[in-house]
DNA sequence: GAGCGGATGAGACAACCGTCACATCGTGCG
DNA sequence: CGCACGATGTGACGGTTGTCTCATCCGCTC
C-alpha cells in the first residue's frame, strides 16, 4: 500500500471505502510538501479538488477588504480542506492556508465527484462532516457576537486544554503552539487584545503563566463558567 | 393528494421523492399552526425531527448567557428547518422561533432518516442545503467580524433589494417587512444602532426613506461598494 | 378624534477594543 | 558575549457601539 493510500484510509471521509476504491482514489491523488505560509486557494477560486492534512496544520480563513482576517476554523492531519465547493460546484468561500510546513494530499475533484456519487456511506460521512463544520460555525459566530475578548480566549483555552492538556497536580498544563497573533485571527481581535485578556485571566487565578508558551489551569471548570456566566462580564 | 403531501414536494430536499415515497412520508408527518413567537424548539434539546416551513417565517438563533440573540439565518415558505442534528444524532445547536404566524409541517426523525440512508438523491440534495447553510453562515461571521454596522446594514439591505426590491425610475425601492430589531438581531446589533445606521446611510444618500417601512435605494451598486470599500470605512 | 401602545429617533455616557508607539524579553547567530 | 530580530507586554487615545432615558411618530381601537 503506497503512502497516498495509507494517509487515506485514515481520514474519516473515506473510512467507508474498500480495498479497491480506495486504492483507485490514491492512485489519482498527488502528495506534495508545502512550506509555512503557502497559499492553497484565495476565496472566491474555482474549486479543483480536495485536500488532505497529513501533516502540519492548515488555516482556513476570510479576508476583509481592509486586510483583517477572521480564521473560520483550522484543520490538521486527517482533516480534509474544501470539500464544501466540490458539491453545489461554486467558489471557494475562503481561503486556505498552511501555518506550519506541512504535507497534504490533493484529491482532484472529478474522482471526489464520482466517488460519493456512487457510495451512500462516502454521502453519509460527508454529511457527517459538513455537520461537524456547521457546528463549528456556530460556534465561531456565537463567539464573535456574544462575548468580550476575555471570554472568548477562556473559551478557547478550555477547549484546548480538553484537547492537548496533560493533568497534573496543580492543575490542566496545557502547551500553547502558536503565537498571539495567531490566536488573535481565531479570535476575531488584535494580538494586543489577546495580551491583555492572558495577564486579566492570569489576574484573576483562571491561568497560571508557566512560560511564555505554557500555561496551568488551576480549574478548567472555572475558566469555562467565566466564558459563560450568567451576568455580563465584569471583571475586577 | 393531501395538502401535506403537495407541500412536502415543492421543497427541494425532497425534490427527488417519487410518488410513493412522497406519500408514506406525507402520510406520517403532521402540519399544524403555530402563533407568533413560538418556541419550537431550543438549542440543546435533543432532536426529534424536521419541520418544513409551509408559511410563515421561522427564525434560527443563538442566545447569549445575558439574553441577546444573534440570528443565524431565517427561513421562510418551502424551507426546512433543523436538518442538521438529524445526521450525527446531535442535538440542535441553535433554537428556533416562528417570527409570524406560520403554518409548518414536523416530519419524524426516524422517518426522515429512513429517507435518505436509501435514497441518494436526497442524501445528494441534503448535502446541498447544509453546503448552503454553510456558505451563509460564513457570510454572517464575516460580517460579524469585520464590519462595523452600517456596513453590515448596507450589505443587508443591498442583498434584500436583489430578491424583493421592485425596480422604479429612481433607484430600486424596497419593503421592509422587518421592526428594526429584528433587523438588529441578524444584523448582531441593538435596535438603536440600526436606527443610527439608518441615518447615515440616508445621509450619505445612499438610501432615501420613504415612510418608516419603505426605503428607496438609488444605486444598490453603490450601496455595495460602501459594504466592502478598499478602505476601512469612514463616514462624514 | 382622543387615547393608547408599540415602534422609532435621538442624546448622553461609559465600556470595550483597535491602533499606534514604545519598552521588554528571548532566542539564535555571529 | 553582544547584536539583531521577532514575539510579547504596556500605556495612551480615539472611535464605535451597547445601554439608558426620553421624545416622537404612527396605527389602532373605542
Amino acid at each position: 500500500m503506497g503512502e497516498v493510500q495509507q494517509v487515506l484510509s485514515g481520514v474519516p471521509l473515506f473510512a467507508a471505502l474498500d480495498e479497491e476504491a480506495l486504492g483507485r482514489l490514491a492512485a489519482r491523488s498527488v502528495a506534495r510538501d508545502y512550506g509555512t505560509g503557502h497559499l492553497l486557494f484565495a476565496a472566491g477560486d474555482d474549486c479543483r479538488g480536495v485536500y488532505v492534512v497529513v501533516s502540519g496544520r492548515v488555516r482556513v480563513f476570510r479576508t476583509s477588504p481592509d486586510g483583517r482576517e477572521q480564521v473560520l476554523h483550522t484543520e490538521g492531519p486527517g482533516d480534509a480542506v474544501a470539500e464544501l465547493p466540490l458539491f453545489d460546484g461554486g467558489q471557494y468561500p475562503a481561503s486556505a492556508i498552511t501555518e506550519v510546513e506541512s504535507r497534504l494530499v490533493f484529491v482532484p475533484r472529478a474522482e471526489f465527484e464520482a466517488l460519493y456519487r456512487d457510495s451512500p456511506d462516502v454521502a453519509q460521512a460527508v454529511i457527517r462532516e459538513l455537520g461537524r463544520r456547521l457546528r463549528h460555525l456556530v460556534q465561531v459566530t456565537e463567539t464573535l457576537a456574544f462575548r468580550d475578548v476575555a471570554a472568548r480566549l477562556a473559551m478557547y483555552l478550555a477547549q484546548w486544554a480538553e484537547q492537548r492538556g496533560t493533568a497534573t497536580a496543580g492543575g490542566v498544563e496545557l502547551t500553547l503552539d502558536r503565537t498571539r497573533e495567531e490566536m488573535s485571527l481565531e479570535l476575531g481581535t488584535a494580538r494586543e487584545s489577546v495580551s491583555r485578556a492572558f495577564k486579566q485571566l492570569a489576574g484573576n487565578g483562571l491561568i497560571v503563566r508557566l512560560s511564555r508558551t505554557r500555561i496551568r489551569i488551576p480549574s478548567v471548570e472555572r475558566l469555562r463558567t467565566l466564558a459563560r456566566p450568567g451576568e455580563r462580564p465584569r471583571y475586577s
